[in-house]
DNA sequence: ATGCCTCGAGTTCA
DNA sequence: CTCGAGGCAT
């Protein structure tokens, strides 16, 4: 860089270096405006530091090379506010507002009064004080009267200016405001930190809190802190504007950072109005605030109004409900699922979190209590992120009572005391109960009779639970034999348990009406689809999309109940793991007598159909081979294979020297020997053969005529909501049409229909270029292409 | 082996 | 909605 005035007078060119750098400063940390590249600021900074290492006696205290600090102090001296810190009161709803800016009505005998209105900044509140508009000293809040002297490490953030802009400023002037980390540099930070092994900050409040108390003011230079302005404090000698939103504006001036969201407005309604757009604008704000604040704007009338207690009558923080909270943890306990997974579940004494009442959170599973030591009686931090459910974050451990134990893993399931047990690399405890698990049972009712399974109207987790509690249900094909005088008798018992008073009686007559609508809604449920049956069974690993895959491509439940796994490994998106699930539920016994209950008490499926065409192009020799997993074997041998024998079912029955012979290597021979002499697997090739023929034949006889359809093989995602119909309906029909309907945006999905309010799938097949139909645009295209 | 991309499963409260 | 993990392409 070129200097205008290059002056070979070392104090002249240090004066002007300094200058340039703080205007560098000021112009890139308050204004955000960036005006001289990375490299010559630079460039600037290190010819300053030379001068300053030639000329030790021009290294003044206001250098920007003094930002950080040299020598760490063993501790931090205590400062003295001359005027005490204030903290305000907090307001948490519309009415409290409106009884405050009453009192002032009343007070001052106006009516609405003009407020400042600003974002109540998540950071820490830090006094600076400056004399002849040089930085000479800051200090934290403390206590409001004493706080500790950490002028070191307030240097270092570039955003605070050490000297004053302008002329106009008080002799002796001090400033308040609050120290903060933007939410994007406390994210880079700790992304930096996981990958070098640094510390990682819990959140930026924290991060700015711990940056400033450091000792050592090289750690504080290393953290991405900034400033706002938004008070003032002991100020001499000089006359100040008379209102709160003109000295802000002199803050400016003087080259301070004053946030732009401050605005002023009158009454409490404009109060009101500037809290919901902030609220609003909340989540996409650079950093984090917990509410806002209204300032009488008159500074003569704050002074009227004075103060009670500690707090200003002139000034109310109006806080956002809080979206972290502390609590107790009374108990964990454990929920067992569906499938028998043993889920910890803290405890909570009842929270305040973001607005509702929080008992329970989820602690995920053992390895996550684990993680975070969570023990029964700690005061730990409750989360509602940007969902809804509530977590455990953290434990505050200095609040850690004396005689806690660490969380251990029950060994046996609470409901039923089989042995809880964990396989192998998983990270859930499984009951291992099973059928004969009340608690496993209980939730497989309540999977059968919900909405995308049989979707039983009315027929509720807590009915369901009373059902089986009181012994009316105990397998899922129950439900088709009771009648109305077993829920009218298990009513009846249920409020005896519960010592509660039948409702259902009513001048003498027992209300059936519920009961006669659940009968109801159960007969309705009878008429269903195969996909929908096969989901509500509650397959370990058979959610909609593997039951619908199951339902295409073999068409009957008669088929499908007696398939061996490596048949079901045909299916695309089906794998060994899922196959053998599924093998797994229908080998059980009891499994299979519920079915033919369901099917003898009237359960129908509607669809059943033949084979797909698409698993006839499936079921070569060679694929059927390669799916028994016979080690070794790849698909490239099993093709070798059928090459030369043709006939799988001579997999049993042909020697190790005509395998040898007919190329297959010694080794893949061997294993195939070895393995054929288990009887379970010889069991297995039995079996499998003969379901395979089955499904040759049937495959053999269904139509050739496959027509394309006009979405076949397009991926497409529904996002945003429809007027002319639901999202399901619109998924349906675009299935209909071929398409595969997908759950998420990603580079292989062919088209998007976004609908109204569409969020972050839109912007996401955006970034990634996809076509993005809308609502029009879809019926439109159904219309021209009736399924 | 490694890294997407999906699917499945579990969860809270009004 | 989010996490874990299964399936599959590379």
């Amino acid at each position: 860089m070129t200097s205008p005035t290059k002056t070979t007078n070392p104090t002249a060119r240090a004066a002007e270096l300094r200058q340039r750098i703080e205007e560098a400063n000021y112009r890139y940390h308050v204004l955000d405006d960036a005006q001289i590249p990375d490299a010559d600021y630079d460039k600037l900074m290190r010819e300053l530091e030379a001068i300053e290492a030639a000329h030790p006696e021009l290294a003044v205290a206001d250098s920007p090379t003094r930002r950080v600090g040299a020598t760490p102090s063993r501790e931090f001296a205590e400062v003295r506010h001359e005027l005490r810190m204030l903290s305000l009161a907090n307001a948490f709803s519309d009415e409290e507002i409106e009884d405050f800016v009453h009192r002032i009505e009343e007070r001052l005998d106006i009516t609405d009064p003009l407020f400042s209105l600003e974002p109540k900044f998540d950071g820490l509140a830090i006094s600076l004080r400056y004399e002849n508009g040089v930085f000479v000293q800051g200090a934290t809040r403390g206590d409001g009267e004493t706080g500790e002297d950490v002028t070191v490490n307030l240097r270092t953030i570039k955003s605070i200016p050490l000297r004053l802009r302008g002329d106009d400023w008080p002799a002796g002037l001090e400033v308040r405001g609050e120290v903060y980390m933007p939410r994007a540099e406390f994210e880079r930070y700790n992304e930096h930190a996981r990958e070098h092994g640094g510390k990682v900050l819990a959140n930026p409040r924290n991060g700015a809190a711990g940056s400033l108390r450091q000792l050592d003011s090289s750690i504080t230079a290393s953290r991405p802190l900034a400033f706002f302005a938004y008070a003032p404090g002991a100020v001499e000698d000089s006359a100040l504007p008379k209102t709160h939103s003109a000295l802000l504006q002199k803050f400016r001036d003087w080259g301070f950072p004053v946030s732009h969201l401050v605005e002023t407005a009158r009454g409490a309604q404009g109060c009101l109005d500037y809290y919901r757009r902030i609220g609003e604008a909340r989540d996409s704000l650079p950093f984090d605030i917990d509410g806002v604040v209204y300032k009488v704007d008159d500074l003569d009338a704050q002074r009227d109004l004075g103060f009670v207690g500690r707090t200003p009558r002139w000034a109310i923080a109006h806080k956002f409900p809080a979206q972290e909270q502390s609590t107790r943890i009374l108990a964990i306990d454990i929920n067992i699922g569906r499938t028998g997974a043993a889920t910890p579940i803290a405890r909570l004494e009842p929270v305040q979190v973001a607005g509702v009442v929080v008992t329970n959170a989820t602690l995920h599973n053992a390895d996550q209590i684990e993680r975070l030591d969570v023990r029964v009686g700690d005061t730990v931090i409750v989360r509602r992120a940007g969902d809804v459910i509530p977590e455990v974050v953290r434990v505050i451990e200095d609040q850690r009572p004396a005689d806690t134990v660490a969380w251990q893993m029950l060994k046996h399931c609470p409901i039923c005391h089989s042995e809880l047990v964990r396989e192998e690399g998983q990270v859930v405890w499984r009951c291992s109960g099973e059928l004969i698990c009340p608690a496993q049972r209980k939730e497989a009712v309540i999977h059968f009779a919900s909405r995308r399974a049989m979707d039983i109207e009315g027929l509720g987790s807590r009915l369901i639970e009373d059902l089986c509690d009181l012994g009316f249900v105990v397998s899922v094909a129950d439900l088709y034999k009771l009648g109305l005088d077993d829920f009218i008798e298990m009513k009846r018992r249920a409020d005896e348990r519960d010592g509660t008073t039948p409702e259902t009686v009513k001048a003498g007559k027992v209300a059936t009406k519920w009961a006669e609508n659940l009968i109801e809604s159960i007969e309705h449920s009878k008429q269903t689809t195969l996909e929908r049956f096969l989901f509500a069974l509650g397959i370990e690993h058979v959610g909609e999309s593997t039951a619908k895959a199951l339902s295409a491509w073999f068409g009957r439940l008669e088929l499908i109940r007696h398939l061996p796994w490596p048949l079901l490994k045909l299916v695309p998106d089906i794998g060994g793991e899922v196959a053998r699930s599924i093998d797994h539920f229908f080998a059980q016994e009891g499994n299979q007598s519920a079915i033919d209950e369901l099917l003898m008490r009237g359960v129908s499926l509607k669809d059943e159909h033949d084979v797909s065409p698409k698993l006839r192009q499936s079921l070569g020799a060679d694929r059927f081979l390669a799916s028994l997993e016979i080690p070794k074997l790849t698909e490239k041998r099993a093709a070798q294979w059928v090459s030369a024998f043709d006939d799988p079912s001579r997999v049993t029955s042909v020697p190790e020297h005509q395998l040898v012979t007919a190329g297959l290597p010694a080794d893949t021979a061997a294993a195939l020997i070895s393995w054929r002499e288990e009887t379970h697997n010889a069991d297995l090739l039995k079996r499998s053969l003969r379901i395979w023929n089955t499904l040759r034949e049937l495959a053999g006889s269904t139509s050739e005529t496959e027509q394309l359809l006009p979405l076949d093989g397009k991926t497409v995602v529904l996002t945003g909501s429809l007027s002319a119909m639901t999202r399901d309906e619109a998924g349906a029909k675009l299935e209909a049409l071929g398409a595969k309907v997908a759950g998420s945006v990603s580079k292989k999905t062919d088209f998007i229909v976004a609908g109204e309010a569409a969020g972050s799938k839109l912007e996401k097949a955006q970034a990634l270029g996809i076509e993005v139909w809308d609502e029009a645009r879809l019926l439109e295209f159904l219309a021209g292409n009736p399924a």
